[in-house]
DNA sequence: CTAACTTTGCAATAGCATTGCATCACAATT
DNA sequence: AATTGTGATGCAATGCTATTGCAAAGTTAG
């Protein structure tokens, strides 16, 4: 049903466009983190630039949040969390595969309570793993 | 002394050259992480490659380590912990300051145990938090 | 001194992120 | 229905950082 991920745009006020229904759909077949390029690649023939600036779109807007994982390039995933256009909550751990190179949000693990050093403030974290994924380990 | 930070050099098995020991120097009186920009504008005349290929060789050695802080700019600051060429420890939680921009060591912070999804494997943790440091932070 | 090896400097390239601007699509207004 | 304003799209260009190739200079061992 289009009319589903029609309406996840509207909720989260995103005028859904053609391109922007084609984004998410493809999107939300995705079971890792995706770069840029896994989008223009993934999705028919389309503008780069276009895509690059619906992924911006979506992770103002709260739909998607990006995933720096090391490797320099960025990877973007769906919020799972009640994300919107003001705060992101993805205080879940992500995971680097060092083997197959597929980037994972870890939504059930979460990143636990750090104490700082006095005086510090935190407003962020960013928790990455870097290992082999289930699918890569033998057994 | 100049000879303390030979001795340093060699004892991680690095060839202790003029450029290096100016280069570990800079380093030693940082008290945040610092890119490879910094280093440049901070040191006398010198090539950029160099400093680069430096920074590399310290890394790879277990004199230093580089913290992706999410800025898109690699910063790099000295080891704390018995570092080798064939291990980096660096467990300890990194900072961002959202105000100053400056990346921190926290070497006392460590990063806590994080049990993972079954048959996922962890090799390497990376730990940024982003917030307002101390010396940013009133009161 | 010579030969082998390492380090350095300069040039070039590769990748990704980001911006400017003109055009297009759409929806509200008259 | 024509007008007009706003946002979305496409294409070109740029910026910035990381990375490699190669030749010159320096160092060390025999
Ligand atoms: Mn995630
Ligand atoms: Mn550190
Ligand atoms: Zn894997
Ligand atoms: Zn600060």
């Amino acid at each position: 049903m289009t009319k589903d991920i029609e309406q996840r745009l509207k909720s989260k006020n995103i005028k859904p466009t053609a391109m922007r229904l084609l984004v998410l759909d493809f999107l939300m077949q995705q079971n890792t983190a995706i770069s840029l390029n896994d989008l223009e690649k993934g999705m028919g023939p389309s503008d780069r630039i276009t895509l690059y600036r619906t992924l911006k779109t979506f992770e103002e807007k709260g739909l998607v949040h990006h995933i720096e994982d090391g490797t320099g390039t960025t990877k973007y995933a769906l919020c799972m969390e009640e994300c919107d256009d003001h705060h992101h909550h993805d205080l879940h751990v992500h995971f680097y595969c060092n083997n197959c190179k597929e980037t994972f949000c870890l939504p059930n693990t979460k990143i636990p309570q750090i104490s700082l050093p006095e005086k510090f403030r935190s407003e962020e974290m960013n928790l990455v793993i870097k290992g082999v994924c289930d699918r890569c380990n033998p057994g």
